[in-house]
DNA sequence: GGACGTATTAACGTATGCATTAACGGATGG
DNA sequence: CCATCCGTTAATGCATACGTTAATACGTCC
């Protein structure tokens, strides 16, 4: 399920981009669960350098929101709540809408199109072979492929951000649900919605799309258990 | 009109805090104007402390979005164009009527909303004084205010960073522009919806408000010049 | 026996040292 | 006169050294 997908690849081959790669990487695999915390002096032999990089790496893995720096106890990786959930979807479902939207007003060509047509046909091959890992990675193939044609690097940065915290909790939810049959279909639609140049019928599909699948996973995390990830 | 006007407090009294802080004060003021280029030693000599922690402050105003750090050239101050307004506008206009929704939904207690009405008291009496200095500190009073009530710490942080980042946009035009009546009517408008609990009402009626400031402010931008601040 | 004060230590924030490397300028060849 | 090659230099990324400070443990006093 997990097996460490290497985020990316190395753009600059640099000792404190390669930490925080690799420890973003481990939280996301929940190689670092939650609580755990991680000293400086410790992580930076882990990982074969001084504490510099090291240092810088849970600078930018704090500004992540994925660990909370103290003075004196290292970096500890922080819990996932319910609550986070609720945080979370409240700004996907704000911004991810408005990049279809603006996606659909730019009347994409079909070969922009093209992997967000990939990513639908995985899904639903997914659904039909069952395969709920296969599934969640077209997803997020679909989602990614949205935001980088979406035409507003800030805006795609954002939701990049909170898509990454909420990693965690939807990889443990992902096999405690039943198949996401709906979600795929909705997908579907709003590709189409956005092919078809149809902004604010993009936009509103999208933000239901989101509403649904928020509170669904908000409510079995609440009732599988509360303190969290 | 600038002033430096002191970025919060020392809330930690580490170095790293204190140039993060002042560097970004400086940016902000248009001290350290766009383009501009700084280098690690210059800013330790400039600070008054070694290069270490002006890396680290470094480092922040990149995540910041306020400049770009290249390998051999130091941080360059970024211009802020048209095209990163609307950007920014495209962000605000998504999360802020969100947040405006969510506090809505939270019946607020008077005393919770006392600093919004506040604040829309300072801008009808700068307004009433023709004061757009006045007017800006009430506006940006009113949105931080709501942001910090919303009851979501990251969308709030969020619309912050954007906020920040177009702050020099907003000083310019300020004066560019005639004085904001409708602008504030719309918030008191908002205030109005929000304690009345209506969040589909706050929330539209914030949306509309942005819509309509971010295409005027553009519209300026793009009248006076082209490449920016 | 428990609470308070003190000593110890270890983690951190900052300073500094060092090797690497890319930008700049000059010299050389066409 | 212009382009290319090479040497110089300076900015950087990382490693390490150092002083500060807070958390822990111990001893003492009540």
């Amino acid at each position: 399920m997990n097996a460490a997908r290497a985020l990316p690849a190395p753009p600059h081959a640099t000792a404190a981009e390669a930490a925080h790669r690799r420890l973003k990487a481990m939280i996301l695999d929940n190689a670092m669960p939650a609580h755990s915390q991680w000293l400086e002096a410790a992580l930076a032999l882990e990982l074969g350098m001084s504490r510099t990089p090291v240092r810088e790496a849970m600078m930018r893995l704090a500004q992540d929101g994925l660990v909370a720096v103290t003075p004196r106890h290292g970096m500890r990786v922080l819990p996932l709540a319910a609550a986070d959930m609720r945080e979370i979807y409240d700004v996907l479902e704000s911004l991810e809408p408005k990049a279809a939207e603006l996606l659909a007003r730019r009347r994409p060509s079909a070969d922009v199109l093209a992997p967000l047509h990939a990513a639908c046909d995985a899904m639903e091959a997914a659904l039909r072979a069952g395969d709920r890992q296969a599934w969640a990675t077209a997803d997020e193939d679909f989602h990614r492929s949205l935001l980088d044609a979406c035409g507003n690097p800030r805006l795609a940065a954002m939701v990049m951000q909170v898509w990454d915290q909420s990693h965690r909790g939807r990889m443990v939810t992902l096999n405690l649900r039943p198949l996401p049959e709906a979600s795929t279909a909705e997908h579907r639609a709003i590709l189409l919605a956005i092919a078809a140049g149809d902004g604010d019928g993009a936009r509103e599909l999208f933000r239901l799309h989101r509403r649904r699948g928020g509170a669904e996973l908000i409510a079995l995390i609440e009732r599988s258990g509360l303190a969290w990830l």
